[in-house]
DNA sequence: GATAAAAGTGCGAACCCTGG
DNA sequence: CCAGGGTTCGCACTTTTATC
């Protein structure tokens, strides 16, 4: 498998890559060293399997930047963004423009081998970290929104729900928590997915993490 | 205050789909 | 085949709200 990496830092690059070395056959791995490098390898080198990408290089902004690359990428092709800034508006932004999800570069070499793990079977990545920060509070920055009524719309017992989902149980789990019948935990997410407009549990947690719901809900 | 309606919560069951 | 996720239906109970 060929992994891009797109990081304007050499030694963050070579770190990266020795991490790499550590996964059952380790892949081969391209390089770029700003935005216009990424995009020309993205097109030109077949079979990327994943491409690993810092949001602060040179070449273009980072939406453009991102943006840009999934477009020449093919679309089973995850992004993941790494940052060594943990700005929760950007990594959701991101991630509503196609991101497969966010690696803070303070992470351990095990959380980020997980974390690929994760995105390479089809998942999405969010520090817990980020998913339990407080709401924005304000989209004066340009963070959208949209969806905020849904959220209200959710009933207590919905977003205890919703704030388990986000901690990545599974309904029987959620069920074993909340002392329920699992039966229950469907119906509560399906009016959950419903109420978010998403049409899995991982896209609920994701919009539920944009708007600002968190696992400490769960004591309201 | 009494009553009815609505909302919220909970359960069981059956079904379909998907992935291991 | 089986487990898990998602959907739908029916039913019951409690709490809240509106109406008289």
């Amino acid at each position: 498998m060929k992994i891009l990496i797109a990081d304007d830092h050499e030694l963050f690059r070579d770190g990266l890559r020795h991490v790499l070395s550590q996964f059952e056959g380790p892949p081969i791995v391209i390089e770029a060293s700003d935005f216009p490098q990424a995009i020309a390898a993205a097109e030109n080198e077949t079979d990327i399997g994943i491409v690993l990408l810092d949001l602060a290089m040179p070449g273009m902004s980072w939406g453009d930047g991102l943006a840009k690359l999934r477009d020449v990428l093919p679309s089973d092709v995850p992004v993941i963004v790494l940052s060594a800034s943990d700005d929760r508006r950007h990594v959701l932004q991101a991630v509503n423009m196609g991101a497969a999800g966010f690696i803070p570069k303070t992470s351990s070499s095990r959380v980020m081998l997980s974390a690929l793990k994760l995105v390479l079977s089809g998942g999405v990545y969010l520090p817990p970290a980020l998913l339990d920060q407080g709401p924005s509070g304000s989209d004066a920055a340009g963070l959208p929104v949209a969806g905020e009524s849904a959220l209200a719309a959710l009933t207590p017992r919905q977003r205890e729900v919703l704030a388990l989902l986000g901690q990545g149980k599974s309904n029987k789990e959620i069920a074993r928590v909340l002392e329920l019948a699992e039966g229950t935990v469907k119906l509560h997410v399906t009016a959950i997915l419903k109420a978010l407009n998403v049409n899995n549990r991982t896209r609920a947690v994701v919009a539920a993490s944009h708007l600002g719901l968190n696992g400490s809900d769960l004591n309201t």
